[in-house]
DNA sequence: GTCTATAATCTGATAGAC
DNA sequence: GTCTATCAGATTATAGAC
């Protein structure tokens, strides 16, 4: 269909001005110069502006949902789940920080008047229980689950804040990692992972 | 003099404007509408918007570096480095999580085209270098301090973005310090703030 | 220092021809 | 589905009278 074709190049190129402009600094003007198009006729694929906001609000999780799909799956042989929960929390947060403004319309409200669809929504819901699921399997729930979404959020904020396209935050992750599961889970530790600092 | 009262007033109003339409949101129109004066008649006061924000950045920062001196000064007395950065630390959280917006504008890159004068950064540089100072105190530096930092700014996120108003992860805040220091410390700490998780 | 007037431009969105 | 034409308004900022 030529018609989902116009509408994946338009939220593409909304996303290009997105990462340009800051998020959502863009206009319908700007946007239907990039596809070859007047502003009038995006209204032919999208409804309003925040609707193009939804559509890549779900782009964005969907890409989230597939990461953490294909990063669980070649775990999953090992069947070793503090590895995978290491394994997921890098890779969450790689995948955060390897887009900045993707991370900002997923993660942060943002975008003045968008709120997302109930659709966008459940995937966004889906993609959360996923990427928690392997902390949860290992006993670690609500009070020490929000410990361990405030370490991985300040990794990403800090990274994307203070070094943008560096690693300096990123590759403190296995750490912080080793830390929590240390602090909530004693006894499954004495193996893996010394990454502690020493003295 | 009646010139800086004007300016004091057209800060204030600014800040209100941006808590209540988002950071930045607002028009000169309507910043002049709450001032009592037209929007033109701003410019006698601001060479531009963006001055405003600078003065905006320069007075929330001039706040946290008086909130972190009070806090320093009362505990100053006891000399428990240990309690002074615990204190500090939760200072810290709760001077960035009782005001979202100032939050925004001091330590994320959210107002396109801002950027700080000499003075305003100087500010800001100092009032970071007090709060981060009992830390250094102990013997924490570089690269253990990017973990801390990266945690405490996790904390700040995740209470604004999914609990704004409340303290789910505010309360946090001591037990994560503990873990930390825990972490980068383990000899210094037999004695206080048995936060950790029970088994 | 505040005003009126206005420049110069951008904004999202709609109507209707083709 | 794309276009022209246009609405109805917004925006920051300047010029110059008082």
């Amino acid at each position: 269909m030529r018609r989902q074709a116009s509408i994946d190049e338009i939220v593409a190129e909304a996303w290009e001005l997105s990462r340009s402009n800051g998020l959502g600094n863009f206009s319908m003007r700007e946007l239907g110069d990039r596809v070859g198009m007047r502003a009038q006729s995006l209204y032919s694929y999208f409804a309003s502006k925040l609707e193009i906001f939804d559509a890549m609000f779900l782009q964005g999780n969907e890409q989230l949902l597939e990461t953490m799909r294909i990063a669980l799956d070649a775990m999953e042989d090992e069947g070793d789940p503090v590895a995978t929960s290491v394994t997921i929390v890098d890779t969450f947060v790689r995948f955060c920080t390897s887009d900045p403004i993707r991370y900002q319309l997923l993660f942060q409200r943002t975008v003045p008047g968008f709120v997302p669809s109930e659709h966008s929504y459940a995937v966004a819901q889906e993609a959360y229980d996923l990427s928690v699921g392997p902390l949860r399997a290992l006993g670690i729930d609500d009070p020490q689950l929000d410990l361990c979404t405030a370490v991985v959020a300040g990794l990403v904020a800090q990274q994307i804040s203070n070094d943008p396209g560096g690693d300096r935050w990123v590759r403190l992750t296995q750490q912080a990692t080793s830390m929590l599961l240390r602090e909530f889970l004693p006894d499954v530790l004495s193996h893996t992972h010394s990454t502690r600092s020493t003295t």
